[in-house]
DNA sequence: CTGAAAGCGCTTACAG
DNA sequence: CTGAAAGCGCTTACAG
C-alpha cells in the first residue's frame, strides 16, 4: 500500500503535523535533528505526498489547467505555432512547482466543469475565440486565475498576453511597400471574430495611410492552415491579376499559398512575393524561406506563467493585459516586384 | 464558496449517497423521480464534482500521466512527430472520460513523483530511452499502469506501442535498391541506446542480405535535429563522395540533409537521394518533397489510450507490446542514380 | 430503494 | 516548539 503521512510520522515518533512542516519545507518550526531523521525516512521509505488529498485539505491544488479548444470528436487543435507555447508553459510551470492538466475543450459547457473539477488555482486559454473568452461568466470561473493567450477579449476575469499584432502587419506592410509593392492581397480568417486579425488588418491599413496610399480591397478569407493555404494560392492570380504581393495573417497559411502559388506556375518571389507571421521553424525550412513576422513565443508563454503564478500567488485582481514586440525576419520570400 | 453533494443533497431533501448515484450515473439504485429531481438541482446550482475529493475516496483518479522527457532547465523534447502523438492521446482519453496531466521529466527520480503524487490511474511514456524504461523498478512504479511509445524495453512493468520499424527500414532499402543505389549512408542517432533505431538499422542490412549484396559500412551517427541534418548535409558528400543515397531515421533529419546538401551545391535527387521515415506534414511541404516511411501515428495514439486503459479497467498484467503497420510514401527526393 | 458511518491522506486553526 | 482534533468532499461497504 501507499507510504502516507502517518507511517513516517509513526516510524519518526513524531507527529502528523512535524511530518508535514518537513516535507513542506516550514523548517523553523522543528529542530534539525528531527528534521534529519524524518528526511532520512521519507527517502528510505519513498513517501510521495498525496497531491489529491493536499489540494482538498489546503485551498491550493498547484494545478493548473491549458485549456484547447478541440472540435468535438477531435484532436486538439495544436497549431504549430502553439505547440511551442504548450511546451514552454509546461517548463514554466514545473519550474515554479506546479503541475500541468491539459484539457480539450469541446463546447463550452465543458469549461467550467475542466476548471472546477481538479480544483485548479489557475488556467490558460489557449486558441479561443474572443467572444468565447467574453462570454466565461464568473459562476463558470469560480475562483480560478484566467489568462488568455493571444486574446483582444475585454472580459475582466481574465488576463492576457499576446504579441503586438498591429506593429507587426504595420513592418509587414511597410516592408512591401517599400519594396514597392502597391497590390497588395490580404490573406487570412474572416476578422470579425477573431480579435488578433482584426488588430493585424488595422496595422495593415495603417502602413498604407502612413505612405499616403488608399489600399484597394483586395481581400481573401481563409482558414490558417496549409490545405486552405494552398487552394488559395492555386486560384490566387487568375483572381487577383494584378496582385504583386500576398501577406498572410500566419505562416503556415503563406507556406500553403507559396505551394499553390508553384503548382499554378507562379514563382515566389520573382512574380509574387510571400509574407507570414509567426516565424516557425518551419519557415526556414522550405522554398524559398519565408520572409515573415517573428514573434517571440518562449517569452510569451514565460510572461503568460508569471502573469498568472503572480495572480495566483498575490491573489490580486487580473493584471492589465501585456502585448510583446515584434520584428521583421526578410528572407527569400518577398522582393521588389517586375 | 463551490457547491458540493451535500448542497444537492440538502435542497432535494435526499442523502448524499442517493446525489452521488445519480451523478455517478448508478441510476438502477434510485427511483425516476428523484433521478429527475436531482439534475435539475445539480443543473441549477452549476455543481461540479470535486475530482480530488474522489481520487481521494475511490481507489481510481481517472487521471493519465504524460511524462516527456525535458532536459533539465529546457522545455518539453516534443518532435514533431511526438507533438501529434501528444493530441490524439488527449483526445482519446477525453473520450473515455480520462483527464490528461502531461508532465516534463528532467531527472530520472521524478518519475516516481510524478506517478505517485496525483494518484494516476495511469501514464504513457513518450521519447524516453529503453534504459531509462528498463531502469524503473516496481517501487517507483506502484500501481500505476504504465505504457512506453515507441520502446522496445522488456520492462514486464510496462507495455507498448510502436511502429514496424524493421519493415520500415527493410522498405526504404529495398526502395533504394531498386531505384539503384548501392552506396547507401544509414544516418540517425547512435543506436546502442536507442532499439527504435536498432531496429531499423536491422531491417536496413536485411535489405540488402536479400539483394544478395553487401552493404559496406556508411554510418552517419546524428542527432534527430533539423540543425543536425543540415550539418550533416553539408560535409556528407566530402566524407562519402561515392555514396548516391541517405536513409535518414526521421524526416526532421532527412530534411536538415537536404538543406544542408543544397547548400553545399548538390541536388536532390538528382546528385544524391534522401529518404526519411515518419511521414510528418512538413515533409509534403519542402522542396522537394520527401520520400519516406509513413506510421499511422493517429492510429498508434489511439491505440496505445486503448492499451492502457484495457489494463487499468481489466486490472489485468500487462498486455503484449503492439507493433503497427508502416508503408513507402514515394515523393519527389529519390531517384535512380545517375 | 435509501441512509448513517467510517475513512481516503492531508492541512489548518487552535491548544498546550 | 509540538500535538490532538476537526474538516476538506467524496465513496464504500454495510444496514435498514
Amino acid at each position: 500500500m501507499r507510504v502516507t503521512l502517518k507511517d513516517i510520522a509513526d516510524e519518526a515518533g513524531v507527529s502528523m503535523m512535524t511530518v508535514s512542516n518537513v516535507v513542506n519545507g516550514k523548517r523553523a518550526r522543528v529542530s534539525p535533528e528531527t528534521i534529519e531523521r524524518i528526511q532520512r525516512i521519507v527517502a528510505e521509505r519513498g513517501y510521495v505526498p498525496s497531491a489529491s488529498a493536499r489540494s482538498l485539505a489546503a485551498k491550493s491544488s498547484r494545478l493548473i489547467g491549458l485549456l484547447v479548444p478541440a472540435a468535438d470528436e477531435d484532436s486538439l487543435m495544436i497549431s504549430p505555432h502553439n505547440v511551442a507555447i504548450v511546451g514552454q508553459i509546461e517548463r514554466e510551470l514545473r519550474k515554479g512547482g506546479y503541475h500541468l492538466l491539459l484539457r480539450g475543450i469541446a463546447a463550452p459547457a465543458e469549461v467550467a466543469e475542466a476548471l472546477q473539477s481538479w480544483s485548479l488555482d489557475g488556467a490558460v486559454l489557449l486558441g479561443f475565440l474572443d467572444e468565447e473568452i467574453d462570454r466565461l461568466t464568473a459562476r463558470a470561473v469560480g475562483k480560478v486565475s484566467l489568462l488568455a493567450i493571444d486574446s483582444y477579449s475585454a472580459n475582466p476575469l481574465t488576463t492576457g498576453v499576446r504579441s503586438d499584432d498591429y506593429t507587426g502587419a504595420l513592418l509587414a506592410a511597410r516592408h512591401l511597400l517599400e519594396l514597392g509593392h502597391r497590390e497588395i492581397v490580404f490573406a487570412g480568417p474572416s476578422f470579425s471574430d477573431v480579435g488578433v486579425v482584426h488588430e493585424r488588418f488595422a496595422g495593415f491599413q495603417a502602413a498604407f495611410a502612413e505612405a499616403g496610399l488608399s489600399w484597394r480591397e483586395r481581400l481573401v478569407s481563409a482558414n490558417t492552415t496549409h490545405a486552405s493555404g494552398r487552394e488559395l494560392g492555386r486560384r490566387l492570380m487568375s483572381s487577383h491579376p494584378s496582385a504583386t504581393a500576398v501577406f498572410a495573417t500566419a505562416d503556415i497559411l503563406a507556406i500553403g499559398i507559396m505551394e499553390g502559388l508553384a503548382e499554378s506556375g507562379f514563382s515566389v518571389p520573382s512574380d509574387v512575393s510571400v509574407l507570414g507571421f509567426d516565424d516557425l521553424d518551419l519557415s526556414a525550412y522550405v522554398t524559398p524561406k519565408l520572409t515573415t513576422i517573428a514573434q517571440d513565443i518562449p517569452r510569451k508563454a514565460a510572461i503568460a506563467v508569471q502573469l498568472l503564478l503572480g495572480t495566483i500567488e498575490g491573489k490580486e485582481h487580473p493584471v492589465d493585459p501585456i502585448t510583446l514586440e515584434v520584428r521583421l525576419i526578410e528572407r527569400a520570400s518577398t522582393a521588389a516586384p517586375r
